[in-house]
Parts: structure tokens; C-alpha cells; sequence
DNA sequence: TCTGGGGTCCTAGGACCC
DNA sequence: TCTGGGGTCCTAGGACCC
């Protein structure tokens, strides 16, 4: 049998996990917790899941007989943030190698631990009792293999009484059998219907698949993966984390905006916030407009314009997003267009290290922007963000708290209102709980 | 008359991930 | 009324160059 090389840790319904955490009247009643606006379902425990909610199902289209039996929280991303730094300081305390692979997933490098799952076991263990996630660990010749182990490990668990001792599975190629192909990691919607049509159902199939006709069909990305299935590494641990190509900030919209500016430049300055605290600099733009598909408005249009040397200049920015906004503004208007739109983005791209960039004669940075902005993040590092911006742009990017104060010059109405937040618990001084 | 072939860059679209 | 957001990689095809 093939010793494991690495490990997939990941924290079971994460977000419904983390609201747990702090609020134990969830615990043992459905909860669900709603994206954006509280719009769509995008963690659910178990028992909703039962009730036949799915990750995706639009909160509205609940019907009110099961709304009343489930608890809602809207998305905290800062309280779910510091509790995965938690994890990953419990994992690094026992492992020598960790890839913080997302939110609620961690890669572990268990080569040369003399007893890997029992390793897995005391990791799952510390970060119930430390940190208060319940966890399900795979273990793998590959990172494929991993996640596979990972993912039948909580198929079993689900259905067990003694759910810890069977909360980490190590997947071979010899018992891969029982995960449906949908499963496996890098085997999305359409390959599966693929797959299906060819009679591929579990990853043990597709594993026995001929390598050349899964290459020829499928292309390199899924012949990767059935080799790894095969136990053979196609990758290590990604350690380093890599310098970001773009940086993306949009939003459904609260409501039907017919004027889309303030959204627009409400997600630049995030995003040239986001982009100057991870030290870099634009070299392109992208904004786009949508209307709303769900009542057959297929509405889209994009406009991306370079900028002559990489910027990370919220001023220069913004002078670009309106320019281009505006030009998306005039195309729809002289379609003929009075529809409100219903989605916009802004995208950051070419981005490279500010430090990396290269003046010439002609073009260099704008030492007296650079200046200006730095001071900007210091004000707001401190005092929070939004304290201070350019012009009048002084939004959050995420829903308002029920019964906060909106400043800013024009009516934000594309902003949605989130009626089910919990506190920052762990982030904000003024939200720790208290004990009597 | 003879209508090549390889390299690079860019873009759009498709697939996937959490 | 209310319909998630932020990413990556690969491929095919066109333009252009020598």
C-alpha cells in the first residue's frame, strides 16, 4: 500500500461551524448562512440540509413552513477569517509543512510522521477543543488522493455514531471505489456529465479510464487528476503564496440601480486598498455593467483600459472607472436602454510587486499620490475603514448592519441590508462577549 | 508558376476550485 | 421585495512576424 505524502484538513459546514461556536443556541437546529445581501444559502449544517436546502437555494424561495425551522446568519467573513488562522496554527504546531489551500482547507505534508492518521486524529481533537470546529482530515499518496479521503471521511462520519475515531480515511487507488466521480477533486458539472455518459460513475472508474483517451478527451487538467488518482504526484505543497493576476471586487445589487456610480467607485477603493496592503500595483483595469438575468435582461457590457506605468493610486483609478462607466452608460443608453442595471464589477489586472515596477523617461510614479495614499491606509488602519477616502466614496463593501448610520453623498441603495449579522466576536473590541 | 511552417502574443470561452 | 463572490488554468483561433 502506498504510504500517505500528504493530508486535507478542512472544517466541516465551516460557516455554520464558526457561528457555533459563539452562539450555542445554533447548535443542534438548522442553520443556514446567507452570501451577499442575504441572498443565497452558502453554508448549511446537515439538518438543513435535510429540510432540502441546497448551497445556492435563493433564501426567498424557502417556503415559510421551513424558513420557521431554521436559524439564518448573514456572512461574517471577518470572524470566519480569524478562526482559520487558528486552525492553521494548531496544524502548524503539529505538522512541519502547511498550505492554507482556502477559508476552511489545509494541505498537510504527513511524510516521514511516524503514524500520520493518529497525527490527524490528536489535529482534529485540538482544533474541536482549542478552536471549536468540528474537522475531517484525508490522507494520500497525492493531494487528489487527500482530498478523496477527506471527502469519504465525512460521507462516514455523517452516518456514524462514533463520528470522531472515523473522521480520517486514507484513500489508496484500491478503495476509491465508493466516491462518485462528481467528487473528486477537479471534476466539476460538465465532466461528469462526460463522464457519466461513458459509463465513468466512481473515481475508481475513472482511474481505470486508458490514460491517452482521458488526455485526448479531457485535456492535461483531468489527466493530472487520474494520475494522481493513481497515486503518483502531479504537485507538492504549495507553501509560497502566489503573487495574485487580478483582483476583483462586484456585487448583485441590493435593488435595480439606474445611476451605478457610487457602487463603482465604492469597490475601487476596496479594491486599490486591497492592492496597495498586498504591495501591489495595477497595470490594468476592467469594469463592467449587467443587467438582471432572472427577468431576461441579458444586459452586459465591459470596457478595460491599461494604464501607462502600474498604479495603485485610488485617485487614478477612479478617474479611469468613471471614464469607463460612463462609456458603458452611453452604449446602453443609446440602445435605448432604461432597464436598471443589477450586477457591476471592477477588476484590477496586471498586477505586479510596486516595487518591481520599472520607470522610464516618460512614465514613473506619482511619488505625491504614493505619499497620500499611504498616509490614507494609516488613518483607516487605524480608525476603520472609510474613515478617510478620496472624494466622497466612504462605504463598507458589505451589507449595512441593521440600524447603522449611512453616511456618504449619494443614496446607496445598490447596497444590500443584512439583517441577520453576528458580531465580529473575535475582531472587534466592542463585540466580545461578555462574561457575567 | 510555386500558396510553408513555426513561433509568439492576444483574446474569448470553457472548465474548474472554494 | 429578495437570486454569492473571487479566483486559476487551458485551449483554440486570429493576427502578426520571419
Amino acid at each position: 500500500m502506498l504510504p500517505p505524502r500528504f493530508g486535507l484538513i478542512d472544517g466541516n459546514n465551516f460557516y455554520v461551524s464558526c457561528e457555533r461556536v459563539f452562539d450555542p443556541s445554533l447548535r443542534g437546529v438548522p442553520t443556514v448562512v446567507l452570501g451577499n445581501g442575504d441572498g443565497c444559502c452558502i453554508s448549511l449544517c446537515p439538518l438543513a440540509k435535510g429540510l432540502g436546502l441546497k448551497i445556492g437555494t435563493p433564501i426567498f424561495q424557502v417556503p415559510d413552513a421551513i424558513r420557521k425551522k431554521i436559524q439564518v446568519r448573514s456572512a461574517n467573513f471577518a470572524l470566519y477569517g480569524d478562526l482559520s488562522a487558528r486552525i492553521v496554527s494548531v496544524l502548524s504546531d503539529l505538522f512541519p509543512r502547511v498550505e492554507v489551500y482556502s477559508i476552511d482547507e489545509n494541505f498537510v505534508d504527513v511524510e516521514g510522521l511516524k503514524d500520520p492518521f493518529a497525527t490527524c486524529l490528536e489535529a482534529r481533537e485540538r482544533i474541536l477543543r482549542w478552536v471549536g470546529i468540528p474537522c475531517c482530515a484525508g490522507i494520500g499518496a497525492t493531494r487528489t488522493l487527500a482530498k478523496a479521503g477527506n471527502k469519504m471521511a465525512k460521507d462516514r462520519s455523517k452516518r456514524a455514531a462514533n463520528a470522531g475515531a472515523l473522521a480520517v480515511f486514507h484513500a489508496t487507488p484500491q478503495n476509491i471505489d465508493a466516491l462518485a466521480v462528481e467528487d473528486v477533486w477537479g471534476v466539476g458539472r460538465r465532466f461528469t456529465a462526460r463522464l457519466n455518459a461513458e459509463g465513468v460513475k466512481s473515481a475508481a472508474d475513472l482511474a481505470a479510464l486508458p490514460a491517452d483517451h482521458v488526455r485526448a478527451r479531457y485535456g492535461v487538467v483531468l489527466a493530472r487528476t487520474q494520475t494522481e488518482l493513481r497515486g503518483v504526484p502531479c504537485g507538492d505543497l504549495e507553501l509560497e503564496e502566489p503573487n495574485r493576476k487580478q483582483l476583483v471586487i462586484s456585487r448583485t445589487f441590493g435593488r435595480d440601480v439606474l445611476d451605478p456610480m457610487d457602487a463603482l467607485t465604492t469597490f475601487t477603493t476596496v479594491a486599490c486598498e486591497k492592492l496597495r496592503s498586498r504591495g501591489l500595483a495595477a497595470g490594468a483595469l476592467w469594469v463592467w455593467l449587467d443587467g438582471n438575468p432572472f427577468k431576461g435582461d441579458t444586459f452586459h457590457a465591459s470596457r478595460a483600459v491599461p494604464f501607462p506605468f502600474p498604479t495603485r493610486d485610488t485617485a487614478e483609478v477612479l478617474r479611469a472607472v468613471r471614464f469607463l462607466a460612463k462609456s458603458i452608460q452611453d452604449q446602453a443608453s443609446r440602445s435605448g436602454r432604461s432597464v436598471p442595471f443589477k450586477r457591476g464589477g471592477v477588476g484590477l489586472t496586471d498586477l505586479v510587486r510596486a516595487e518591481d515596477r520599472q520607470a522610464d523617461l516618460f512614465f514613473g510614479p506619482d511619488e505625491k499620490a504614493e505619499r497620500a495614499m499611504a498616509v490614507l491606509d494609516k488613518i483607516n488602519a487605524k480608525w476603520g475603514r472609510g474613515t478617510v477616502g478620496v472624494g466622497s466614496v466612504g462605504w463598507r463593501v458589505g451589507g449595512a448592519r441593521p440600524g447603522e448610520k449611512r453616511v456618504g453623498r449619494r443614496d446607496a441603495q445598490w447596497r444590500p441590508t443584512l439583517k441577520a449579522l453576528s458580531p465580529s466576536y473575535t475582531t472587534k473590541w466592542s463585540d466580545l462577549l461578555r462574561v457575567r
